[in-house]
RNA sequence: GCGGCUAUAGUUCAGGGGUUAGAACGCGGGUCUGUGGCACCCGAUGUCGAGGGUUCAAAUCCCUCUAGCCGCCCCA
C-alpha cells in the first residue's frame, strides 16, 4: 500500500488511470454461481428436447436485414424500431455493400437455414431447436435486456410430413408444460394463489381469415375509436388487432363488444383449432382460452400461445410466446414449408427460477450449498508441488478438488475448506514423506490417516 | 422512445451543508507456531456513479450525463 493516501495521490492516480471500459447499456455479464443455474436450465433444456426427438441447430447472430423485413414484418416494432442495424460497406469491387443486422429473434433464421440447405428436400419433418442470444435496442428493465437470450424450437416441413397438423401444435405445447415442470416451476392454481405457469391460447386464423377478420376490426372501430385512448386511437389505424390487449380500463367495455377472432375463422382453421385443444386435454395440459391473444410478428397464423407466469418478472410477465407460421417459408422466397415454433425467454426463466428458489429459502431456511469433495491443504509452499501433484490424481478420479496453498495458515485453510468441500486433506512434511494424507471431515470431525492410494475411494465415500 | 425513483466499502445499507465518511457481513492479522467453525482484540477498505455549478465549506443543495430499478410502449 501506498504511505499517502492524501487527496493528491488520488488525483495522481486519476490520472494516470484510464477510465474504467463497462459493459454497455442493456448488456450485462454472467457470474458464478448464477452460471450453475443458467447450466441446468440448459442441460434440463437439452435433455426434455432430446426426449421429443429435436435436434439442435445454430445459427448466425448477423443476418441479412432483409431477412427480418420479409420475415417479422416491416411495420412491427421489432423491426422498426428495436434492430440493430448497419450497412457492411463493400470491401472489394466485386463486393456489394449489405444490410445487416444482429438477429431479434430467430425464427427467421430457422426458416432461412430450412430453405436454404432445402431441408424439405428430405420430405422429413425438421425439429428444430436452439439456445442463444437475440438482440433488440429498447429501454432496459427486469426482464428485458438489449442482449437476451432465447430458447427456442420449431417444428417444419412439407405439408406431406406433418407438419400443418394440429398434432404438432400439441405436441410442442405439450413438451414446454413438461419442461416447466421438470424446472420445478409450479403451475398456477387456486392453491398456490394462481403463482404459476399459465398458458394462454387463441388462434388467429389462417392467413386469409386474418385480414378479413382485420377489416371487420377497422370497421368496428371506425365509429368507436374516437372515446378511446390516444394510444387505442393509434393503434386502431396502424395495427387493430393490438387495440385487443390493451389494458386500458375505460376502453375494456367497446373492446370486449368489438368483434372476435373466433367468428371469422374458417371451417378449416376451426377444425385445427378444435383438435390442438382436443390433444391438450388428452395430455391433461391445462390451458385458457383467450381471444384477445394476438401477437406482435407477422408471421403468425392460426395457433398462437403465450406462458405468464406471476413470479418474480415484475411487469414482464410473459415467460415465452409462440405459434404457428404457416406462410413464413414462402414470405422469404421459400417453398411451402407449414410450422410452429416458440421462443423462452431464457433470462426471464432464470428470474423466475430464483424468485423461486428465493421463497422456498425464506419458507425452509438457506438449503446448504452443494460442497465439492476435497480441500487440500499444504502445511508449508514446500507441499505445493506435492498438493497440486495429488489434487491431480483425485480429479482424474472424477472428484471435484481444490487446492490452497502453502502460504496459509492452516487455520484460513480450515476456514475455506469448511466453506466449500466435504473434507479436508493436510499434507506436512510427514505426510509427503510418506505418501499418507491426514483426512477429517467436516460433518462430523472424524479424523484419519488414509495412503495417497487410497484416498479417492475414502473421499467418495 | 416517454415518465417516476435511485446511485456511499467486495456486499447489504446508514449519514440529507461544518474537523479525518460509518455499521454489519466479508477480507487481513492476533489471542491460538500442524487442527477450523464460537468468542474477543486490532487492521485495511472508498475518485460518496461521472462531469459541471452554488457556497467560506458539498457525500449532502442545483444542473447535465451515465447506469439500475419501477411504470408506459412493446415483447421473450
Amino acid at each position: 500500500m501506498t504511505p499517502a493516501k492524501s487527496r493528491s495521490a488520488g488525483s495522481d492516480k486519476l490520472m494516470t488511470m484510464a477510465s474504467i471500459v463497462k459493459a454497455i447499456r442493456g448488456t450485462r455479464d454472467l457470474l458464478p454461481p448464477e452460471t450453475a443455474l443458467w447450466n441446468r436450465v440448459e442441460s434440463t433444456v437439452r435433455a426434455v428436447f432430446a426426449r421429443y426427438n429435436f435436434g439442435e441447430i445454430r445459427t448466425p447472430v448477423l443476418e441479412a436485414t432483409e431477412l427480418f423485413a420479409r420475415g417479422v414484418g416491416e411495420e412491427t416494432d421489432i423491426v422498426s424500431k428495436e434492430m440493430y442495424t448497419w450497412e457492411d460497406r463493400a470491401r472489394a469491387a466485386s463486393e456489394k455493400a449489405q444490410s445487416l443486422t444482429l438477429r431479434p429473434e430467430n425464427t427467421a433464421g430457422v426458416v432461412r437455414a430450412y430453405i436454404e440447405h432445402k431441408l424439405g428436400d428430405t420430405g422429413q419433418l425438421q425439429k428444430l431447436y436452439y439456445i442463444g442470444p437475440m438482440f433488440r435496442r429498447e429501454r432496459p428493465q427486469k426482464g428485458r435486456y438489449r442482449q437476451f437470450f432465447q430458447i427456442g424450437a420449431e417444428v417444419i416441413g412439407p405439408t406431406s410430413s406433418g407438419s400443418e397438423s394440429a398434432l404438432r401444435d400439441a405436441e410442442v405445447l405439450e413438451m414446454l408444460a413438461t419442461l416447466l415442470d421438470e424446472l420445478g416451476i409450479p403451475r398456477a392454481s387456486a392453491a398456490n394463489e394462481y403463482k404459476g405457469w399459465k398458458l394462454h391460447l387463441n388462434s388467429v386464423g389462417s392467413s386469409t381469415d386474418r385480414p378479413r377478420y382485420i377489416a371487420a376490426l377497422r370497421e368496428a372501430l371506425a365509429p368507436v375509436k374516437d372515446k378511446m385512448c390516444p394510444d387505442n386511437q393509434r393503434r386502431a389505424e396502424t395495427n387493430p388487432l393490438r387495440v385487443l390487449d390493451s389494458k386500458d380500463e375505460a376502453d375494456q367495455e367497446i373492446i370486449n363488444a368489438l368483434p372476435k377472432i373466433a367468428d371469422y375463422l374458417d371451417e378449416a382453421s376451426m377444425e385445427h383449432f378444435a383438435q390442438v385443444k382436443a390433444a391438450l386435454d388428452a395430455c391433461g395440459v391445462p390451458y385458457e382460452v383467450n381471444p384477445r391473444l394476438v401477437r406482435g410478428l407477422d408471421y403468425y397464423t392460426r395457433t398462437t400461445f403465450e406462458f405468464t407466469v406471476d413470479l418474480g418478472l415484475g411487469t414482464q410477465n410473459a415467460l415465452l410466446g409462440g405459434g404457428r407460421y404457416d406462410g413464413l417459408s414462402e414470405m422469404l422466397g421459400g417453398p411451402k414449408a407449414p410450422g410452429i415454433g416458440f421462443a423462452i425467454g431464457e433470462d426471464r426463466l432464470i428470474l423466475t427460477l430464483q424468485a423461486l428458489e428465493d421463497s422456498r429459502a425464506v419458507a425452509e431456511g438457506e438449503p446448504a450449498a452443494a460442497k465439492i469433495d476435497a480441500y487440500i491443504a499444504p502445511l508449508s509452499t514446500a507441499q505445493n508441488p506435492a498438493a497440486l501433484a495429488l489434487a491431480r490424481s483425485l480429479r482424474a478420479a472424477g472428484l471435484e478438488v481444490e487446492v490452497g496453498d502453502g502460504s496459509f495458515r492452516l487455520k484460513k485453510s480450515f476456514e475455506n475448506a469448511d466453506r466449500i468441500a466435504r473434507s479436508i486433506v493436510i499434507l506436512g512434511e510427514d505426510e509427503v514423506a510418506a505418501s499418507i494424507a491426514t483426512v477429517k471431515q467436516f460433518a462430523d470431525g472424524a479424523q484419519s490417516k488414509v495412503a495417497f492410494a487410497e484416498l479417492a475411494a475414502a473421499l467418495k465415500a
